[in-house]
DNA sequence: TATGAATGAGCATTCATTCAT
DNA sequence: GATGAATGAATGCTCATTCAT
């Protein structure tokens, strides 16, 4: 009747992904703290394991990192998806979204450091890496109809975002004269509508793509 | 007697001389094209020193990048300060700095990875840092003066949106779905003065500064 | 009652027999395609069981390949003793059997190397070798006998020749510019009566086992 | 005037080449007694040094195995040159060259290993072993034109021969039932010229290229 | 009894820094 | 002063074997 009976083979399995879930909590832990470059003998170390054990749950430190990855990201999709499924304003929910994305990557050197690298192409992580994408862009399509969002945002907007704000936490911790609520509160204030379209010269705005020793 | 025991030091002091500038160019050509994880052994082969000799004039790889730091900064002092002298729209002073000095990171990979790093606290890159930070704050007074840049702009902002800069010229270069020019467009709106205060209500500008789902 | 408790001790064994069976055959496989290094995990899952399974049935790696060399060479001892059996010349049928066994080590890596390497002394691969000595012994014996192998031959010329047959083997098909072919023509070439007495004075074949140099 | 007043550069070079010279000959005994597979650290050992001062002169144990590779095929150029040089009997100058390099094989386990493994391409070993194929090309030419070797003879045949040589060296060292003598003696004997036209019947030799149950 | 997860010693390689020449 | 050779700790990864389930 229970689930007990009908699991003979994943009694064992319980075990293993018991220490592959060890592995994994060890891995984002060490990454937490230490960022990208843990070494795999300290998170084998921190699981209670030998790093055999970790090898055999990813062949690769760079699986684990990837697997530890697409973490992040779906955490970062739920958020996401959590704001987009939200009613009301919809720039508010796009910031909201930003926000706490944001405090997920400032308490998680690994997840700001992993935003700042050439990004996997294939695997979970990837996916949700698209997922992730998709939903902002949603939410970024509502913003922009709304006219809260300057028109000429693009999704790659909030990668590259994200990617300066994942730095600037890292070196915040390490006591750089860096902020990130202020970068961030910059960053969205320039991606507001009228932050485009400077109030005294319709023109101005997208002359100011380019700097004004450039142009004419 | 004097003359002859001095004359071979001064030598000397003039060929130590020779070498720390042979040392300081080729450690800025390594940095710039490998970044800081550039190897003391590539440095001192591309001054045609031994690794010795550039452990004389700097005692740790760190001092060596500090130095170049100081270079750096300087430069970007000089590029500050031109702009600083420059008569007409303050607010075009301060973005042509800031956009000249974005071109000199990307084009500079050391240079964008060091604006990611803890700062150094003391020595000449300190000081450099605090003169460039004298000399960028007085553009943004002005620019605030003249009403372009939004109020509450503070000095930090620079550095802020430098270091993120950096990190995302760097994983640009690489391949990453991010854009440094988009990234500078944005900030340099964020810091207009209409974007801290939306068209629409006037107190909404600093409301923002904290997640709508946080509020009240 | 005391069939119920023996039949599934039965069972047990039937199965433990059976996967005897697989683990050999598996190992078979992986040795044949991987050589002697095919890694203990590879022949567990290409039998379908655990390592443990292998394990149980063999204590070691050593005793698993000492189980498979038994194999080996007693599939050498059909060939030989089938030629032993053959009627006709006795040149023809050692040399046949030469070229065949030699066909089996050329399509398996495995028993390619496992000439190679410091025999066993005891278990059934050492009695299935001896017994291929025995064998062969027999079949170099009638060839002798007819006058067409060197009267000098010894048995232990024939693992001689197979131990450097199966190395040329195993790097021919790494692209080396041997050819096992030509070895074995010339190795038998090497074994006829004739070439032991070279045709000029009967004294030269003996003198010429020691180098020219160091003759007198 | 004498050497040492010129060499200031060369002192430290001495010293240098002196480690360099340690590192090949801990390299060269670690090889000889364990084989190919000595581990980097026990030849720093050996040697006296740290592991890094072995990847300092040479950048991967590949690169360093090539060197002695290139040592061990110039010392075989040596005896095949000395040889080649020598009047007298082709063939005896012939089996003499093999019979000395044999023994330097027997003597060397590394040596021995690497008459069986994929050839190097590239760099001095690779230009060594052409050197020995020339050398030991025309002692072969000379010994086929004396109507002592087998017409059919190719250069190829060689290191055939040794690296079937090689693998019965080791493992005779291992106590396995094989005898590099003997082996030499009838891989020589297969050279032959009339080992190559068996007396009886002249159609014969090139019949028993291909074993008698293929003919017909 | 079968399983396969865990182990951990071992290997090739890198690089900031020291120090004998 | 200059040199660059030497150092050695540290890293990612493999695989035969053991043992808890």
């Amino acid at each position: 009747m229970t689930d007990t009976s009908q699991a003979p083979e994943r009694i064992r399995r319980a075990d293993a992904q018991r220490n592959r879930a060890r592995v994994l909590a060890a891995a984002r832990a060490a990454l937490a703290e230490q960022g990208l470059d843990a070494p795999m003998p300290d998170i084998a170390a921190r699981a209670g394991l030998g790093v055999g054990t970790v090898y055999r749950h990813f062949p690769t430190k760079e699986a684990l990192v990837a697997a530890i990855t697409e973490d992040w990201f779906l955490a970062l999709c739920e958020v996401a998806a959590d704001h987009a499924a939200r009613p009301g304003n919809p720039w508010d929910n796009f910031t909201d979204q930003i926000w706490t994305s944001a405090r997920m990557l400032v308490a998680d050197r690994g997840l700001s450091e992993v935003m700042g690298v050439e990004p996997v192409k294939t695997g979970g992580a990837a996916v949700a890496v698209a997922r992730l994408q998709e939903i902002t862009g949603g939410l970024m399509d509502r913003a922009k109809a709304s006219g809260a969002m300057r028109a000429d945002a693009v999704i790659t907007d909030v990668p590259t975002m994200m990617c300066g704000l994942g730095r600037i936490a890292t070196i915040q911790s390490c006591g750089a004269p860096v902020n990130w609520e202020r970068y961030l509160t910059l960053m969205l204030d320039g991606l507001r509508a009228h932050a485009a379209a400077p109030v005294l010269t319709a023109s101005a705005s997208r002359a100011e793509l380019v700097p004004a020793s450039k142009r004419q």
